[in-house]
DNA sequence: TATTGTTATACTCTATAACTATA
DNA sequence: TATAGTTATAGAGTATAACAATA
């Protein structure tokens, strides 16, 4: 299972790396993004421990998104040693994008099986994902995807993710 | 999908590095010792291929898997320039303990599952696995690993795996 | 004292380049 | 010319350590 589990998981950070081919961070950028428009974060080091990566890693990907105009840090008025991760206008437009060309890419990768098929591979999946980290804030992420996964499953009026 | 992928193949990772302590090469080795026991590797760099890592790492594997007097180099009549890597007696002891340490940790990293979504789950990763690599001998693997968990199903008479 | 975030440093890992030997 | 394997080197990525600010 290692085996599959590695070519699988390889195959989609190459291919989420080329659909982010400009943000700066890869696919790792796209996950703080995302993670970050649900709000969950509230910290730089929660949003490094939900993504799995050191603190100071965050820091240097932040410093790339910040200066790429897309996310901004401001002080938490709770706690002034904390600062929270917030996307700009420029940041939710630049995940709206990102958001459907990844739900193409996740498409394109899960291809082999039929809709009933990759509907259950995500729930299995995230079910495992979920328990693995037996973490609260895991679980909300979790059903998150799995929220827009099936949001993804409608039927799209446009080109582009619905965005007021 | 990607965080979930991504906490699940860290977990794995995590997993099976424990698992495999003492063993050098971590669980890499692990699939190294696994695919030439199939005898499906042939040469150093088809293995590396199978398994996604590139020639010069599989050298420095293998390297410290000779050094522990696990696996041979040996001459590969029909193309001088190519090694074919085959276990040592000691390697196939070796393995056949990591194959059940490794079935443990797996059933341990799907414990979230109940026995007929474990089936599904593995029968669906190798699937995907299957079409992201488009390649025969990586079908091949496949069908091996989904044959390894098939017969782990079966009731143990032993506490390790059966071996004359 | 513990924690958040930053910076600088050191370390690990991986890939690149150059080489030998075969084909 | 192209490929298998090895080696040495350079590069990318990551973690460690030290620091300031705050709890």
């Amino acid at each position: 299972m290692g085996w599959a589990l590695a070519v699988v998981f390889r195959g989609y950070v190459k291919a989420a790396d080329a659909v982010a081919e400009g943000l700066p961070g890869g696919h790792r950028a796209y996950q703080i993004l995302s993670a970050a428009a649900r709000d969950e974060p509230g910290s730089q080091a929660a949003l490094a421990h939900l993504l799995g990566i050191d603190r100071t890693v965050m820091t240097y990907l932040l410093d790339d998104l910040v200066g790429a105009g897309l996310v901004e840090r401001q002080p938490d008025p709770d706690d002034r040693r904390s600062r929270r991760v917030v996307l700009t206008a420029r940041g939710r437009d630049m995940l709206a994008d990102l958001d459907e060309r990844f739900r193409r890419a996740e498409m394109h990768l899960l291809a082999s099986l039929d809709d009933p098929e990759q509907q259950a591979f995500r729930s299995l999946l995230c079910a495992v994902a979920a328990h693995v980290n037996d973490l609260d804030p895991v679980a909300t992420a979790c059903d998150a995807v799995q929220e827009i996964s099936r949001r993804a499953d409608q039927p799209r009026s446009g080109t582009a993710a619905a965005r007021p």
